[in-house]
DNA sequence: TTCTGTTTATCCAAGT
DNA sequence: ACTTGGATAAACAGAA
C-alpha cells in the first residue's frame, strides 16, 4: 500500500488534475508555470476544497493530492474550518476509498503534515468539548518571517535548513497564504507557536463530511469583529512574497465571490483599524472628553489600549510598531490571511482589469486616488497599501528599511487591494484607505486633544464610544461609517489637510534626516506599515480628501513634512502635539535590518 | 493501550 | 550538483 501511495503522491502526473479551485489552475496548470508552479498552486489556497466531481474522479484511484491538499480539503469541507485527526481520517477515507484500504503509513504521514506544515493550527478543544486530540485548522496567516514556530530542521549534508520549517515564504507561504474562510474567531499566536483559539460557541459538531463545498458561509463575517483579544500576541503578518501566489494564479479562477473576498478584505485590512479606532477614541475623545466631564466611557475600555503585543499590518515585513495596535488581535489577524496576503492572490487575477472597482459607494470621489494618471511624479501608487510588488524580484528584498522602499515598491504595477473589485458597499469604499485612515489615528493620538473643543464630535465620540462597548465588533457598514466620520473628523481638526495637499502630517524622518520631525517614528512606522501607503488619504467619495499625490512615504516625505508643519495647528483646533515620548512607537528600525 | 502529536531521518522527483 | 518539496518511516512523549 504504501508503495502505491508512494508512486501516487509523489509523481507529479497528476498536477494538472488537481482542481482546487482557487489555487488551481486547471487551465494553465502546466502552460507557463510548469509543474512545479502547479504543484505549488495545488496548496495554495488554504480555503480550498474538494468538488465532488474531483472526489469521484479519484474514488478508485490514488488521489492526485497531496497530504497537504487532503487535509486542507477536509478541514475546509467542515462548516467549522476544523477537524479533529480522526475526522480528518475519516474525510478521506470518505472521499478517497482508496485511502481505507491504504494501511496506517498514511496517517502518519497526515500526522506528520499537520505537524510539520505551519498551514495547520492546532486548536484546543473547549472544556465542553472533551476528546482526544485537538482540532486542526487551517492557518490563512502563517507567520513566515522571523521566528520560526519551531526550531529549524536539524540541516544535514544535502538537505535544505530552511525547509519545511523554514518561514520561506514560498514553500509555506505559498501554501498558506493565501485569504482563505478562516474563522475569525480563530487565533493565532505565532509568537509561541501555533495555536488556534476558536470561540467556545464555535466548538460544536462538525460535519466534516456534510460538505465538500468551502465557503465562508459559517464563518463569513457577519460582523467585521475588531475586537482585540487580551493577551494573546497579535499575528503579524508579513507578506514577503505575496506574488508568488499570484503569479501562478491564472487569472480568473476565482474560488471565491467577489463577496467573499471582500470579506477576507475585511479582515485583512482591519485588522489594526480596531487598534487604530481605539486608540484615536481613547486619545481623543476620552481624553478630551474626560476633561471636560463628557466621559462616559466604561473603564474596561481603556485596558487595551495599550498593548505590548503590537500588530502591525506589514505587508512585506514583520514590524510591528503601532503600538496602539497592540491590542489587536487574533482574532482580527487571522482573518485574513494575513491582510493583503490574500489580496495578491486575487490581485492577480486581473492585475489591471480590477483596477479600482469600487464604485458603489455614492460619496466616492470620480477620482479615485489610485488612478494613475494622478500619480505625479512617481510610479508608485501612493495610495497602495502596499502590498509588494507581484515580481518575486521585488520581494527578496522586502526590506522595511526605508531606504530601501524607494527601489523595491517603484515597480508595483498596482497595490493588490487597488485591483480588488470592492463589492461591500461604503466598506469596500475604504479597503484602499484603510491604511491611511489607521495612520490618521495613530497621528491623531499623538496629539493632545485635552484642550480641543471636540464638542463637536459628540456623534462621533458616541459613535466610538458604542464601538468600543462592543468590543469593536461592527457591521461592515458601520465601520465604513465610523470611517467616514472619522476621516471628515481629521479634516475638519485639521489631522488631515481638508484639501488640496491631503499630506497628512506625517514626517519621514527617514527619508529627510535633515529635517528634524516630531514624527520619527511615525514616519517609520508609517512606512513599515504601508511601505508604499500613502501617508494619508482620503477616503473615496470624501470630498475634501482628494486623492493623494504619489508621494509614497519612502518617496516624497517632504510633502508630509511640510504640510505637518501647519497642520498640527489647524484652524480652530490647536492640537499640542505630544512629547515625543508619548508618541508611540518603539519600534526600533535597527532589528530588522 | 491506543491515539495523538512532534521530531528526525531518509528517499525521491523535479527544478535550478 | 545542488536545492526544493513532498512522502515515508520511525522513534518518542503525552493524553485519553
Amino acid at each position: 500500500m504504501t508503495s502505491e501511495l508512494e508512486s501516487s503522491l509523489t509523481s507529479m502526473d497528476w498536477l494538472p488534475q488537481l482542481t482546487m479551485r482557487a489555487a488551481i489552475q486547471k487551465a494553465d496548470g502546466q502552460g507557463g508555470h510548469g509543474p512545479g508552479a502547479a504543484k505549488k498552486g495545488a496548496l495554495l489556497d488554504p480555503s480550498t476544497t474538494l468538488d465532488q466531481e474531483e472526489a469521484q474522479q479519484h474514488k478508485d484511484g490514488k488521489p492526485p493530492y497531496s497530504y497537504a491538499s487532503l487535509i486542507t480539503f477536509a478541514i475546509n469541507s467542515s462548516p467549522k474550518k476544523k477537524m479533529t485527526l480522526s475526522e480528518i481520517y475519516q474525510w478521506i477515507c470518505d472521499n478517497f476509498p482508496y485511502y481505507r484500504e491504504a494501511g496506517s503509513g498514511w496517517k502518519n504521514s497526515i500526522r506528520h503534515n499537520l505537524s510539520l506544515n505551519k498551514c495547520f493550527l492546532k486548536v484546543p478543544r473547549s472544556k465542553d468539548d472533551p476528546g482526544k486530540g485537538s482540532y486542526w485548522a487551517i492557518d490563512t496567516n502563517p507567520k513566515e518571517d522571523t521566528l520560526p514556530t519551531r526550531p529549524k530542521k536539524r540541516p544535514r549534508s544535502g538537505e535544505r535548513a530552511s525547509t519545511p520549517y523554514s518561514l520561506d515564504s514560498d514553500s509555506l507561504g505559498m501554501d498558506c497564504r493565501i485569504s482563505g474562510s478562516a474563522s475569525p474567531t480563530l487565533a493565532i499566536n505565532t509568537v509561541t507557536n501555533k495555536v488556534a483559539l476558536y470561540s467556545p460557541e464555535q466548538d460544536g459538531s462538525d460535519s466534516p463530511r456534510s460538505s465538500l463545498n468551502n465557503s465562508l458561509s459559517d464563518q463569513s463575517l457577519a460582523s467585521v469583529n475588531l475586537n482585540s483579544v487580551g493577551s494573546v500576541h497579535s499575528y503579524t503578518p508579513v507578506t514577503s512574497h505575496p506574488e508568488p501566489v499570484s503569479l501562478q494564479q491564472p487569472p480568473p479562477q476565482p474560488q471565491y465571490s467577489m463577496p467573499e473576498r471582500d470579506k477576507q478584505l475585511l479582515f485583512s485590512d482591519f485588522e489594526d483599524l480596531s487598534a487604530s479606532f481605539r486608540s484615536l477614541y481613547k486619545s481623543v475623545f476620552e481624553q478630551s472628553f474626560s476633561q471636560q466631564g463628557l466621559m462616559g466611557m466604561p473603564s474596561e475600555s481603556t485596558q487595551q489600549t495599550h498593548t505590548s503585543c503590537s500588530y502591525q499590518h506589514t505587508p512585506s515585513s514583520s514590524i510591528s510598531t503601532h503600538p496602539h495596535s497592540g491590542q489587536n488581535n487574533l482574532t482580527n489577524s487571522i482573518a485574513s490571511g494575513g491582510g493583503p496576503v490574500p489580496l495578491s492572490h486575487s490581485a492577480h487575477n486581473s492585475p489591471h482589469g480590477q483596477h479600482l472597482s469600487h464604485t458603489q459607494h455614492p460619496q466616492q470621489h470620480p477620482t479615485h486616488t489610485q488612478h494613475p494618471s494622478q500619480h505625479t511624479q512617481h510610479s508608485q501608487h501612493p495610495s497602495q497599501h502596499t502590498q509588494h510588488s507581484q515580481h518575486p524580484s521585488q520581494h527578496t528584498q522586502h526590506s522595511q528599511h526605508p531606504s530601501q522602499h524607494h527601489q523595491s515598491l517603484s515597480h508595483q504595477p498596482h497595490p493588490p487591494q487597488q485591483q480588488l473589485s470592492c463589492t461591500t458597499g461604503h466598506l469596500a469604499d475604504w479597503y484602499p484607505n484603510l491604511d491611511a485612515l489607521k495612520e490618521s489615528c495613530r497621528i491623531a493620538s499623538s496629539y493632545n486633544w485635552a484642550d480641543v473643543d471636540l464638542s463637536p464630535f459628540q456623534g462621533l465620540k458616541e459613535s466610538m464610544r458604542q464601538a468600543e462597548l462592543n468590543n469593536w465588533s461592527l457591521e461592515p457598514t458601520q465601520i465604513a461609517d465610523l470611517c467616514s466620520s472619522i476621516n471628515q473628523f481629521f479634516a475638519r481638526t485639521g489631522v488631515i489637510q481638508p484639501q488640496g495637499s491631503v499630506q497628512p502630517p506625517v514626517c519621514h524622518s527617514s527619508m529627510h534626516p535633515s529635517k528634524p520631525s516630531q514624527h520619527i517614528n511615525t514616519g517609520n512606522m508609517y512606512m513599515d506599515s504601508r511601505q508604499n501607503m500613502p501617508p494619508l488619504m482620503g477616503p473615496p467619495g470624501y470630498p475634501h480628501m482628494p486623492p493623494m499625490s504619489s508621494a509614497g512615504p519612502t518617496m516624497t516625505g517632504h510633502h508630509a513634512q511640510m504640510n505637518q508643519q501647519h497642520m498640527i495647528s489647524p484652524g480652530n483646533f490647536q492640537i499640542r502635539r505630544m512629547p515625543a515620548d508619548d508618541i508611540q512607537d518603539d519600534f526600533d528600525w535597527d532589528s530588522i535590518v
